[in-house]
DNA sequence: TAAGTATTAGAGTGATCACTACAAAATTAA
DNA sequence: TTAATTTTGTAGTGATCACTCTAATACTTA
């Protein structure tokens, strides 16, 4: 066999997906991501081939671990509704050191990339509708636990739920202010789950 | 007095207006400008300064003319419900010819430049505003007629309309199937007009 | 230790980027 | 007709873009 390489594959992405989500694919150069991830041009294109294909890397990687990783850790916890409230919350609020306006990596990318790549446009269409899914299972739970209405339509809640986050994330970035955004974000879910109580 | 322009400055800041929508303001080069005005890059430079400031020059008259059209013409009409109805469903049909996922400028720029651009934050933020205040008159005047209840409160119901349309235009990115976005539109506007019905 | 192989290093590729310099052309006012 | 002034046409600017070439290096297996 041969020499390995000398670095953390998933420190990489992580770093990567930090500067893309924070500057977005067009305004971040290669040059940029041989910064943030500390490896220079000839490895970055040994190992993940070109940049569009490193951006679809971190898709599934940011997918995977970070946005898999706050679908574990808020959505499924015991109460499902309060599952739901803070996953929404922590999306204004879990934020890179002092970061305001940056929105998520999703729909930075959905918005920038979709028209442009079909590829990537694929891959966030499947984040989204896993999402949507996420959100059908703890409105079920909430029903089941009696928390929501039994006559709700979990399917319409979780679409008005989904737009509403995305229409959150857009907001977010000309409000630029995370006190303002986690107050309208309880305003929408009061709205959208408080509605037929 | 000295040589006048020989061009149309409505017709150029349209045609650009357009193609910043299509392609976003990063993708879209001067070269791709000087194309679809017809203006050779002396002219644009000597009429609107810069890349960004013809942009910025763009999004007023997008604000002004293009969406200021659309309030006039489908906000502001006989039944304000059915006016905040037309007005959703038309973003997702009064498209250019066979396009699709293009969504519309404001909430693309907002997306791709609100974080990079103060000076476009700002602007954006304003029209944001403005479509918000519209939306009230909309609604107070439904209220007036009596076609919704009158203790429901305009500002909130016009804030989860701009999230869900908003929202809705993200959507439609990954979507990218007007026929499916019209349905979704509907079932959003269902929601949130029909609640408390 | 030696052979084999992948990674790393660093300089450099042509293409494209936004933008400009400058003179010719066009138009108006005097 | 002339002077003044602005637009228009064209060529070209340095900077940056994503990406590549080649060789040196490091590591594993035999």
């Amino acid at each position: 066999m041969a020499r390995p390489q000398n670095f953390d594959r998933t420190r990489v992405l992580k770093n990567a997906a930090m500067i893309f989500w924070l500057q977005g694919y067009q305004k971040t150069s290669m040059k940029d991501l041989e910064s943030a991830t500390g490896l220079l041009p000839s490895s970055l294109y040994n190992s993940f081939g070109n940049k569009e294909a490193l951006f679809l890397e971190v898709l599934d990687f940011y997918t995977d671990y970070i946005l898999g990783g706050r679908i574990e850790k808020y959505l499924r916890q015991e109460d499902p509704l309060k599952g739901l409230q803070q996953f929404f919350i922590t999306c204004f609020t879990d934020l890179p050191r002092g970061k305001k306006g940056i929105a998520c990596l999703i729909v930075n990318s959905i918005s920038e990339m979709a028209i442009h790549n079909e590829a990537i446009r694929k891959k966030l269409l499947r984040v989204e509708n896993t999402l949507t899914s996420n959100f059908i299972i703890n409105l079920d739970k909430a029903k089941h636990a009696g928390t929501i209405p039994q006559d709700i339509d979990s399917v319409i809640i979780a679409n008005q739920l989904l737009i509403s986050l995305n229409g959150l994330l857009v907001a977010s970035k000309v409000i630029k202010d995370n006190d303002k955004m986690v107050a309208a974000c309880e305003q929408s879910l009061q709205f959208i789950l408080g509605n037929g109580q």
